[in-house]
DNA sequence: AACTGACTCAACCGCGGCTGG
DNA sequence: CCCAGCCGCGGTTGAGTCAGT
């Protein structure tokens, strides 16, 4: 059941013209730009249309989504940032849209991407490199998410049926700070686990590597992220979670409380100006993005994700509630509760 | 300088989910 | 309940760029 708007290639739904495909120009980045600065985000396909481009509204959503939004963050990705993708990942999988909630100014197909082209190929090496002997075995691979890997790579299987999804368990003691993510292939309909233990022993071990600073506690700080205005004294993003006793990810340090530093500092005055001429060539724009906080809440009493606020800039299209409710987060908790 | 392979990243494609009629 | 329209997501592609020879 393809639908018109949805066949971008395809023709226009009342006219015969053709829908324009490929790089934007800058006169329609202008075209679109102005447009949703006036007129908010609406139906997709009016915007195209009242926007006065040949575009799908698929394309323009992508556009302005990846490449226009005035808060998108611009350059290289930090080395936190860079931890915490690789921990998300972990934890929720290929779920890029969600991870990129979790990072503001940064777009699920720049997370995509780079974990695509950097972090996989870094994470491949490093698992050559270590072997543990144990667990490695011809078809061991990495978080190769690629579709063909289901094909290549025949981990043994867990016990319990985790249902899909990504699922960190967490066997962080007090003082020795033992954590060992667990990868459940999120794609497979198996839910059979696709980065094999040696692997996630590579991923802690990147983990652990890299000394996150922590803030302090207090981290209940639901929906702050959201609700909040944009502090440029505290331009940070933030990810914390809550509760004192065990959490998810570990009690205290690493991920438990992920201190991700101001990676750039930047006034709304800056910002609004930057917004107007925003340019046109992405690796000049190393520039900055209106980061606010984003919180992510755990509940631990009852071992069960309660809710997740994740503020992605300060622009009423983006503001939204993002919950962990794809998952039965309850169930997956009791299977893995043996390690909490 | 020319060639080539690797890499990056913007954009497209196709699918599933949601919603309203 | 069914269907159409739309949105959002993840996977993939391909053009441009970079680095090595």
């Amino acid at each position: 059941m393809r639908k018109p708007d949805q066949l971008c290639g395809g023709r226009n739904n009342n006219s015969n013209i053709k829908l324009r495909k490929g790089l934007w120009s800058p006169e329609e980045d202008d075209k679109l730009m102005s447009y949703m600065l006036n007129n908010g985000q609406g139906c997709w396909s009016d915007v195209a249309r009242n926007a006065g481009l040949q575009r799908c509204g698929k394309s323009c959503r992508l556009r302005w989504i990846n490449y226009l939004r005035p808060d998108l963050k611009r350059g290289a990705f930090s080395p936190q940032e860079e931890e915490l993708i690789i921990h998300l990942h972990a934890l929720l999988g290929n779920r890029w849209s969600q991870i990129a909630a979790r990072l503001p100014g940064r777009t699920d197909n720049e997370i995509k991407n780079f974990w695509n082209s950097t972090i996989k190929k870094r994470l491949k090496s490093l698992s050559s490199s270590s072997s543990p002997p144990s667990t490695t075995s011809p078809n061991t691979c990495t978080s190769d998410s690629s579709s063909d890997h289901h094909h290549r790579c025949h981990q043994p299987k867990l016990e319990a049926n985790m249902g899909g999804g990504a699922l960190v368990m967490s066997m962080h003691e007090r003082g020795n700070g033992i954590v060992m993510p667990m990868y459940m292939d999120t794609s497979s309909s198996s839910a059979s686990p696709s980065m094999p233990f040696s692997a996630s022993m590579v991923l802690n071990h990147m983990m652990m590597d890299v000394q996150l600073p922590v803030i302090e506690h207090g981290m209940n700080k639901l929906d702050e992220g959201y609700h909040h205005g944009y502090d440029p004294s505290t331009c940070m993003a933030q990810v914390g979670i809550s509760g004192g006793g065990d959490c998810l990810l570990g009690e205290q340090g690493y991920f438990g409380e992920i201190y991700v530093p101001p990676l750039e500092s930047i006034s709304k005055e800056e910002s609004a100006k930057r917004t107007e001429n925003n340019t046109y060539d992405r690796r000049n724009t190393n520039n900055n993005s209106l980061v606010n906080n984003t919180n992510i809440v755990i509940n631990n009493n009852n071992n069960k994700v309660e809710n997740v606020s994740a503020g992605v800039g300060n622009f009423p299209w983006q503001g939204e509630e993002i919950k962990f409710g794809e998952w039965d987060f309850e169930e997956l908790m009791n299977v893995s509760s043996p390690f909490f």
